[in-house]
DNA sequence: CGTTTTTGAGATAACGTTATCTCAGCGCAA
DNA sequence: TTGCGCTGAGATAACGTTATCTCAAAAACG
């Protein structure tokens, strides 16, 4: 309460802090910072009051850097916008905050490689303590190179992958066994009786897509099932046309795999637009569940990857590496069927699609 | 080249750099920066060299707490799941890395008020040089006071609101004219012959809903249409039920006005479910236009509230607080109709819907 | 040629913390 | 009383930058 002879300019510090207590800063520090040694109980509550009184807030920056304990993460997603990658990001800066008390930082690298790299310099800029890779940029040779060259400077906590197997970038990865989720997937239709499938899966042929088809091959095979496959982007749009070219090609499909949200918006909406109803004329089965697969009519019957839940793994891992917290017991993650209304049971003689004749493919 | 005898530990520094270019901590910090003073020509070739080979990252954390110009933004959202304000994040995360070089930090607040407080303070922590709120947890009182208290010990670019008006809180706001916009979705069903109207929106009363009924309910009365109001979260599963209602008690509405991206999904299940063929037996209007809208089936016609070109602006703000860059001019911020497929056009003795009799409200 | 001005580069302090060191004061056993 | 350990609190240095000061050498001028 004592007048204050200069005005002062920026955030109230420690040693502001300190001066209105009537103790050294290290004293202060010790309050505020919670540490080891003991403090004494009144001197404590004076501190306290002090604090409140000027309205300090510690300043992580300085903290950071002197302690070099980071309280930061980062994160590189796809695509913000498509929930695939949203739904990562929500549980990863939920339980950074909640769990390891660490601030996430989300950034967009738009799916392009270049802006990749350049996130990945700026977060090393502001030393976080990790790095999760959610956007598979690194799956083109020439840069990958240049990814693990920066990511090898960092030295905390370290980097990890998820969503994705990394080729030949020498990191952690953490991401659904993506043969089974391509089974899975598979015998959902097979359970319901199709035989004849069309397969949307993304365009850049990397090892989920792989993972994924291996698991469907041999399920189809196994069950005697026709297919054929489509190459599209991870869009609405192109699934349309991609599920268009299937039809063309077999216009007895019954059943079909899209391989994002996405791109069963497209296939709803295509064949919506050519008078086949969902599932009654096609049944559809989605590869990786998103909260808002529901509020599609009818509900999207798909394959849950647990996204979240690998998400969360990585920065887990990421925070034990950083010494912040054991690696409790994680949940299960086996992928799971979360049924909606996109498919329907085929029986024996079941009407055909529209467009007559031709047999599926393969 | 020459051989060092202590194994380094931590990211290279400047001092690693001076040394490896044999000149001094200031020389190589001039280079690096690239400031004001002019170095020699070779020698600051010499230190680029040392600082790629030695890999340089300059150290943001050490920059921002000695300069005092912060290079971080933070940025609080409702919910980031919400392609509404998704948009938002992507807008202001691209333009703030690519025309301000700085990094924003999205927080999820999850629509919880309590979280948004936290946020705050965390981001502040952090010494963000702004705040841009797109939340809205402000618009409770209690809250709002503590809100005032935090933001206002934030020194630097300030803080900022969008999407919303902060009732109370004394602090710039970049946002459409919602009367307009209220009034605009109006016009679109008008102007397609309807007369019997539904509205779904968001159940907190805010400004912002406020206003947006404002500018329907003027443009109704002007027009003489019936129109009923059903307040609802900004959630699907909410919508349905919203519009269940909204059908119950005026059977024969042929045009609903929702809310939001979410609501208008919701509206589009319930109308299919109950064997209501958008746009045929009933027109739908959305309210702010997301990316995703086009994905829907139909496409959903709608109101573009230009939350990208708000969001930048308010970054915008910032940075000329800071002192980054002068306002360039902003493009136009006028709302505009989106037109997708969900709209139709009422000719007289159009069909009614599928339950019969009751007039349409009020 | 002497003096002033300009230029380029090194030395130093400071940003706000925290880790470490120091030391006074106290209790307790020899 | 002396010696020893313990506890609580202050002093100090350091984290990696940048702003400021200083100063030597080069350039410009009469």
């Amino acid at each position: 309460m004592t007048g204050r002879k200069t005005i002062k300019v920026g955030s109230p510090t420690l040693v502001d802090v300190a001066r209105e207590a009537g103790v050294s800063v290290s004293t202060a520090a010790r309050v505020v910072r919670g540490s080891d040694t003991s403090v004494d109980a009144t001197l404590k509550e004076r501190v306290r009051a002090a604090a409140t009184r000027v309205a300090y807030v510690p300043n992580a920056l300085a903290r950071t850097l002197r302690a070099g304990a980071p309280t930061l993460v980062g994160l590189i997603v796809g695509d913000m916008l498509d929930p695939f990658y949203g739904e990562i990001a929500e549980a990863i800066t939920e339980q950074a905050e909640s769990m390891h008390s660490m601030l996430a930082v989300v950034c967009n690298m738009h799916r392009d490689p270049e802006l990749e790299l350049k996130y990945c310099r700026r977060l090393w800029e502001y030393r976080v303590g990790g790095l999760i890779l959610a956007g598979g940029g690194f799956d083109q040779w020439t840069h990958r190179a240049r990814l693990a060259e920066l990511t090898s400077q960092m030295v905390t906590g370290g980097v990890v992958v998820t969503t994705l197997t990394p080729r030949g970038l020498d990191v952690p990865a953490f991401h659904a066994d993506n043969q089974m989720v391509g089974r899975m997937a598979a015998e959902e239709l097979l359970r319901a009786g199709h035989r004849r499938i069309g397969i949307l899966i993304g365009a850049q042929q990397n090892y989920v897509s792989e993972a994924r088809l291996r698991g469907m091959t041999e399920a189809f095979v196994e069950a005697g099932a026709e297919f054929d496959i489509a190459y599209v982007e991870y869009s609405s749009p192109a699934a349309e046309v991609g599920v268009a070219s299937l039809f063309e090609r077999h216009p007895r499909i019954t059943g079909v795999i899209a391989g994002s949200y996405a791109m069963s918006m497209g296939i709803f909406r295509w064949l919506r637009a050519t008078g086949r109803s969902v599932p009654d004329d096609v049944s559809v089965v989605g590869i990786g569940n998103t909260r808002v697969a529901e509020w599609m009519s009818p509900k999207l019957t798909a394959i849950n990857l647990k996204l979240d839940q690998f998400g969360c793994a990585a920065l887990s891992h990421i925070a034990a590496t950083l010494g912040k917290s054991e690696q409790g017991d994680l949940p299960s993650t086996q992928p799971e069927v979360v049924r909606g209304e996109s498919v329907s049971r085929v029986f024996e003689g079941a009407r055909p699609g529209p467009g007559s004749g031709g047999a599926a493919a393969r």
